[in-house]
DNA sequence: TTGCTCCTCACGTCACGTGAGGTGGC
DNA sequence: TTGCTCCTCACGTCACGTGAGGTGGC
C-alpha cells in the first residue's frame, strides 16, 4: 500500500513515516516503478510495534537496533550465537523500558497537579 | 540562592535553567555582582509549576504565556479587563491541558503494550 | 486529461547538550 | 590560594515541519 493509507492507519505523518525510512529504521518493502514507497502488512505492524515504543523516549537508533533484534528473534530464535547477543540486548532494553514507563507516570502525575492547580485558579 | 542549588532542588539541568532565562520563560530575580543568576523562593515555586506543566508538551512561548496569564490574576483578580482576558485565555490552556492529558494517557497504554510484548517475547 | 498523491531536496524549528575559554565566591 | 561553581558564546543534535518544484497512478 501507499505512504497515505499507511499514516492514515498509524496516525503518524507523511514525514515521520518518509524520516524513519531515510534513517533506515523503516524501510518500505518496496517501491513502485514510479519511486512511490510500498508498504506491506508486515511493514505496518512494525511501524506499529515503534509506534508503542516511541512513548518510552528512546532514539530512532535505539529503536532500530532493537526491532532488529525482535526480528532476529523470532527468525533465528534463541539458540543461535545471533541470537543469544539479540536477546541480552533485549533484555537492556526491556529494563530500560520499566524504568523510563515510571517516568512517564511520573509526567502524568505531574500534569494532573498542574491541572488541579490551574482549574482550582479558575473556579 | 545561585542556579546549582536549583538545579538540584527541581531536577533540571543547569542547562535548561538558563535557556529557560535566555527565552524569557523564567528569569531569575536578580543577578549576583558577578554576574551569576540569584533565585528566589518564588522564583523556584515558579519553576516547579512550568514543571508540572512541561509534560503535557507546551511550547516554552506557551508557558511563558500561561504563566503570566496565572501571575496576573493572582495579582490583579479576575475583575480588571486584563483579569479578564487572563482568565479567558486560562480557560483555553485548561482546555487543551485535559486534552493534552488524555494523549499521555494514551502514550503510557501505548507503552505497557510494548512492555508486555517484549517481555512475553523474551520469556 | 484532471487532480490527487506521491517524490526529493533543503532550509527551519524546538529545546536544549556540549565543549571552549574565562571568572566569581566562600 | 585552591578548586568548585558559575559565566557567555557558539556550534551540534534530534526528530521531524514546511515549503518548493516536479511527477506518478487510477
Amino acid at each position: 500500500m501507499h505512504i497515505g493509507e499507511v499514516a492514515a492507519r498509524t496516525e503518524l505523518s507523511l514525514r515521520s513515516l518518509r524520516h524513519w525510512d531515510e534513517v533506515g529504521l523503516l524501510r518500505p518493502s518496496g517501491r513502485s516503478d514510479g519511486g512511490f514507497r510500498l508498504y506491506t502488512e508486515g511493514d505496518v505492524e512494525r511501524i506499529l510495534l515503534v509506534r508503542r515504543m516511541k512513548p518510552l523516549g528512546f532514539t530512532l537508533d535505539q529503536m532500530r537496533v532493537a526491532l532488529r533484534d525482535i526480528e532476529l528473534l523470532l527468525d533465528e530464535g534463541p539458540s543461535t550465537e545471533h541470537g543469544q547477543e539479540a536477546r541480552e540486548r533485549l533484555d537492556g532494553v526491556l529494563h530500560e523500558a520499566a524504568r523510563r514507563r515510571e517516568g512517564l507516570e511520573r509526567q502524568l502525575a505531574m500534569a494532573d497537579e498542574f491541572i488541579d492547580l490551574l482549574s482550582r485558579r479558575l473556579s
